[in-house]
DNA sequence: CCACATCTGTAGTGAACACTACATATCTGG
DNA sequence: CCAGATATGTAGTGTTCACTACAGATGTGG
């Protein structure tokens, strides 16, 4: 019993291609023609590798957030809570204007409302959103255990605050706004994350 | 000559359906049929009165806007820039909490991505987010004047980003955040603004 | 009461959509 | 070299979409 014909295009290459299909356009606004084309295959390969689209979409979030971890991960590891979200907000401002990709965060272009049919793509992007969020979260626990954030302070709602300021970023990108402009929102908001750390001087 | 036929609907009244309708669902996930629906009438009755679908949209973003910009009015009349982020960012936690209307903001649930064709929805509502970065913006040049804010601050800066994080507060309440949780995130999101007043106790 | 203008409901229109049947091509195991 | 298995390209499928033709209804001005 032989193992078939193989594949005849790159999975992950075609994925990225997909990804920013949708990052462009949202989950709706793009169509299977688009992606075939983007993509360089023809649908059956895509139904046959994905199942639907919203199987491709779950992968093409996948394989985002794993890109993403890596930074991530770099950005928790800023010895300060301060320092945490200084790299993160800043970071932000220079991906989500990166003339590489679209602007903006695919976690909120992929689609934040959608029509009957769809109503779990929302849910989708939000569970992964909460990811960074929760990650955000514990490191400001622990920045809170080591005297680094005040005893007073909140390190959830510090987090849910740091990833609002995120998502408001990328709306902003998506919309027009320039490198500049979003690392100045990045410089402001992080004086609140400051306001809630301990004097070091 | 005579004048017609009158309307049989009240234009005000349906366009408060149709505005809810494309809040949950966005532009491209709202069907005529879910439209006409929640409007009461029938298609022709739609396109006679707005002309097509997106003339609809406008016509419910200017309709959105106008019954929000006199609570802007209230907000930017607050005493101090401290005070107008206060009132402008506790009061979205609860606007957009509010189970009287769909979770988050309509100009962001509105479409923030669409497909081809539709590529001026978002334009359409990030020309009218920036109506309200625009009325921060003139009053924290104001504050700026009166020696509320610090002489090294940049009043865009901050209304850029007031705008941001209420954007991003929408998102949160879109994907189920609470009024609580999105009440702490604006405390803390004050905090910023407060660090660029002046001191005056 | 009549000419005219506008609205309303029914019932569609063509186009675009996600998705797939099918024949063919290309592999592996025996 | 053959049988089984999977991929590919062509060419559709039925459905849903935004939008509208048309006939009848309801108003105004003369």
């Amino acid at each position: 019993m032989g193992m078939g014909r193989p594949r005849e295009f790159d999975a992950e290459l075609a994925l990225d291609q997909a990804m920013e299909v949708f990052w462009r356009h949202g989950y709706e606004g793009a169509t299977i023609a688009q992606l075939t084309e983007a993509m360089g295959i023809n649908p059956p390969s895509l139904y046959a590798c994905f199942g639907n689209k919203e199987g491709l979409l779950k992968a093409a979030l996948d394989r985002y957030t794993k890109l993403r971890g890596a930074w991530m991960d770099e950005v928790v590891a800023a010895p300060t809570a301060r320092e945490v979200a200084a790299r993160m907000l800043m970071g932000i401002a220079d991906k989500q204007t990166d003339p590489a990709n679209p602007p903006g965060c695919l976690l909120v272009q992929g689609g934040i409302a959608c029509g009957t049919g769809s109503e779990n793509v929302p849910f989708e992007l939000a569970a992964r959103r909460a990811q960074n969020e929760d990650q955000l979260r514990d490191r400001f626990i622990r920045a809170k255990a080591e005297g680094d954030l005040k005893p007073t302070s909140d390190p959830a709602a510090l987090a849910r605050y740091v990833s609002a300021v995120s998502v408001g970023m990328g709306v902003m990108a998506s919309s027009g706004a320039d490198r500049e402009a979003l690392r100045q929102v990045a410089d402001v908001a992080v004086q609140a994350v400051e306001a809630q750390s301990v004097d070091r001087t």
